[in-house]
DNA sequence: CCTTGAAATTATCTTTTGTTAACGCCACAA
DNA sequence: TTGTGGCGTTAACAAAAGATAATTTCAAGG
């Protein structure tokens, strides 16, 4: 199923509108392709970009004072991709989003999606849909962070998104739980000598 | 100004809507007063509630597997407070809403809100600017746990929120930060002992 | 005024993480 | 084949956090 019949499906199921009656939105769509290592979106950028991941993996990061990154969050094909900052804030853009394998997205501008909206309310639903899927995703994160300690949420993260994490360096994994490489290497050591796993 | 009137003006400001247009909106909302310690939501309720907070603090947190309780956020008087595994997830709350101050809400059934909006889609854009407001408040906290210590979240919260921290008592602070009421008591002294403040 | 209980601090000890550096592994290019 | 550089692991030590318990503080109720 092409992107486009995925989201053509997600907006009928959501709002019942006929794909036939997608045309204007998906006329202003555009597909991305990105290489390996290729930054999306740059620090101090304004483009407003909201987009579908179909294929690949997506890192969203900041740089800290101290020049060492942080990853904030990945995300993969199924997901959308937004830089928030720019959208939510309209302030340029704190962080960098970078493919860390080929990516395949289709893209639209939020400005312009906010366009169409106004004509084709339509489609509103879609971005109800994707405010609310991100917004469970950060709680979801957030909540993680307050229950559980840094072996916790890599046990879960192993057990539910275990592809991912064997997709991803685990550099980027330990940054985006909160911890350090080496404390990272600690944490797998401890879970495959004790056995505990 | 009262509660009913900032939303008006939100409105507006949004979406132009005119202050005489909003009855339909506002005739399904309803005023709600908690006391001191009172629940607003228990666990494994399914009320889809939400308000916007006219005056005192809520604490939404949860009850860990080993019983201790993990703060989540505090929402306080001008915030919208949600929810948002029951609004978000339609699952029952795993999260207890609870007030820390007496508290003036102005509460809707978002199923109602739905509703509402089919008929009156100029109310639209006030839906819009909770979720993202509520999202980027949670990718803020987000990014903090990524890129600060235990201490730092504190030394931000003091700077951000100083009028908070001195109104919560330190163990949900410091539940919210991540970290155990001993270890916020440490970080205090060290950071008034140390004078690095 | 005294009692009570919850919250915060302090102390002690254990565990985990951070920091820095060294080392081994491996893909990739010369 | 031989570097080369990035990544993960390991080591050694310092710093911070967790667990538990004792102590202090303080506000509320009797």
């Amino acid at each position: 199923m092409s992107t486009i019949d995925t989201l053509q499906k997600l907006l009928f199921d959501l709002a019942g509108v006929l794909p036939a009656d997608t045309e204007p939105l998906f006329a202003m769509t555009t597909p991305v392709s990105l290489e390996t290592n290729e930054a999306y979106i740059r620090e101090g950028e304004n483009s407003r970009r909201l987009a579908f991941i179909e294929k690949g993996v997506i890192r969203a990061y900041t740089i800290k004072e101290n020049g060492d990154e942080a990853t904030l969050l990945l995300r993969w094909e199924g997901q959308f991709i937004a830089s928030h900052d720019t959208i939510i804030n309209r302030q340029p853009s704190r962080f960098i989003y970078r493919a860390l394998e080929p990516v395949k997205l289709l893209q639209i501008d939020y400005g312009v999606l906010e366009e169409i909206l106004k004509t084709h309310p339509e489609y509103e639903p879609l971005r109800n849909f994707f405010l609310m899927k991100m917004l469970a995703e950060s709680l979801k994160m957030l909540e993680s962070f307050v229950t559980q300690s840094p072996e916790e949420r890599y046990r879960e993260l192993l057990s539910e998104r275990f592809d991912l994490v064997n997709r991803v360096p685990d550099k980027y994994i330990a940054s985006m739980l909160g911890i350090t490489p080496v404390s990272l290497s600690r944490i797998r050591k401890r879970m495959y000598t004790k056995g505990k796993q």
